[in-house]
DNA sequence: GTGAAAGCGCTAACAC
DNA sequence: GTGTTAGCGCTTTCAC
């Protein structure tokens, strides 16, 4: 049913290498068979297996990404871009989905081997690995790997992510230094994510040695929407005064604002909020978003380019990219 | 530098075959054997390559999915389930997006042949498509396909998507028959693509024959949030008087209601809002959102199941799968 | 129970 | 210019 290069010469009378080639585009065999064999191949429509190709020339033209979770706009929005920009290099991306798990990701390294991925772009999980040797599968079977969006603190290997700790500490030393808020609450999560950690660090820095500053840390299990606006719900029972409340990203954000409209305190005369990430959600939030800017596609095209370079040249370097962040101001803080 | 058969075989002094029918945990081999081979496998860190192993057994275990746009969360929910099903069911998942371009959904799918997936999934391009003639490549290959959440009407396909008239029909029902709504307004995109023409024929057929109730349809270029935030900031200025605005989708739903909440118009008790597809936006709305539910999961899994069963029983009946919908009632229409 | 041999579909030397 | 040959890493008959 389906034709293969046999097939292609035969009809034409030809042998297989003469078909290959000329199906290559290579300059050695006549133009006239060149084109003669192009057509036969559109006519019967042949569509060569990519599977032998990749075999024989131990290469794949495939490249890996392994996430924690396709439904985060995040890294939805790094799948496009870093799948954009295979393409333009040239090659072809596999996602595989390590759902937040370190087993799974283990998995999905394994399978990226097995499936001959040139090199993969990993964006860990977003829990605490204490063992990620099975990195080491990378390493004996020569296929350069780099971290984007966080990285393996204990693991030496190339990165590329957003400078989070400057991005944090810019938009809180802004909220203190131009807008006069006191009174600072941080809503963030679990306390050994490396992200979460490093915007902690900014949000503490920023504050540090501030006179008549109060700064809080709310600590939730989940860093996402409901969470938010649970934590948030109980939090108002205290009726502390707060002048800004900060969450991690935008998505707990939306929760706050939301929470907080719903029991009449009004955003941002009552209270300011603030996000992280500028996704999708920092603009469809009713009063719409002051926020971190991670520019997303500069890390995908980034982690691609080092990932290249490490195919190609085998540069040994551990590049370390730290894209940098900027704060957006919108409706959410610019009410004092 | 990485390791094969042939490195297991000889630092044991035994076949190439021996040991991969050990790996295979073929009964034939003496158990004691394969005992040994998988502990040397294990030792010298062997990973199959599935590109040969592929190649011989005519068999890649994967299969393909096609989406027109990994941000939209429509989607990226949609792969959720239809990669972790394909684990269920002993199959690696391979995603491409054709970014809602028909020439790009041709490079998928020929992109799919080439990568040998053993059957494919569709989901439909949102742009009318003339001539989806490339997707003959699959039969001539013998890989079947179906269509997934929407279909080519002139393609004969198997397909799994969500009965939508129905859903449009039943929502709009509910609205004019229990919330008493007279003036309705549908808020909707370009006329040539079948998942928006069916919403329409329910919310129509829903309205027709009643008398007292005006209806008006407002078609725009792009279903997203910013164009529904445009189109009915221009429409109020009509000062028309309306009960409720319905839209094809959630997003746009919440472009609506930040533009009214931000006029002062309040939802619902000024103006009534129904989105469509129940994502997470319907729930992170400040108003949450009344909406039809698109069961992601069960279309997800229809869709693969047809599939498998296709490439299994070689069956060619057209199955054609309607996942019935419902709706959620919430605050965007709990007003009246 | 194990090994030898053929071959999956294609490419890349090397002959002719 | 074109054909012959070998072989990518693995699986799978079929002898032994």
């Amino acid at each position: 049913m389906s034709v293969g290069l046999k097939d292609i010469a035969e009809r034409l009378g030809l042998s297989e290498a003469t078909v290959s080639l000329a199906l290559n585009g290579n300059k050695i065999v006549k133009a006239e068979t060149r084109i003669r064999v192009q057509k036969m191949a559109d006519e019967m429509g042949y569509i060569p297996n990519s599977l032998a190709r990749s075999l024989v020339r131990k290469k794949s033209g495939m490249l890996g990404l392994i996430i924690p979770d396709i439904e985060n706009v995040y890294y939805s929005e790094l799948v496009k871009h870093i799948n954009r920009y295979c393409q333009k290099v040239g090659y072809r991306l596999f996602v595989s989905i390590s759902n937040n798990n370190v087993h799974k990701e283990k998995e999905n390294v394994l399978a990226m081997i097995e499936n001959c991925a040139e090199g993969v772009v990993i964006a860990p999980v977003n829990v605490s690995n204490f063992n990620p040797d099975y990195l080491r599968y990378f390493k004996t079977n020569s296929i350069p790997f780099v971290f984007s969006s966080s990285r393996y603190e204990d693991v030496s290997a190339p990165y590329v992510m957003c400078d989070l700790e400057t991005g944090m500490y810019s938009l809180t030393r802004y909220l203190l230094a131009e807008k006069g808020y006191r009174s600072f609450l941080l809503l963030t999560g679990p306390e050994n994510v490396l992200t979460l950690r490093l915007r902690e660090n900014g949000f503490l820095r920023a504050l540090k040695n501030e006179k008549d500053v109060s700064n809080e840390i709310v600590r939730v299990q989940a860093v996402d929407y409901d969470t938010a606006s649970e934590t948030i719900h109980q939090y108002l029972q205290q009726k502390k005064k707060i002048d800004v409340i900060m969450c991690v990203n935008d998505t707990m954000a939306i929760g706050v604002i939301n929470t907080l409209m719903r029991q009449g305190i009004k955003v941002p005369e009552d209270v300011a909020v603030t996000g992280f990430d500028d996704s999708l959600f920092a603009q469809i939030s009713v009063v719409t978003l002051t926020t971190v800017v991670q520019d997303v596609k500069k890390i995908a095209e980034g982690s691609v380019d080092l990932l290249m370079d490490r195919i190609s040249n085998q540069t040994s370097a551990n590049t370390e990219i730290l894209i940098p962040t900027h704060i957006v101001k919108r409706a959410s803080t610019e009410g004092k």
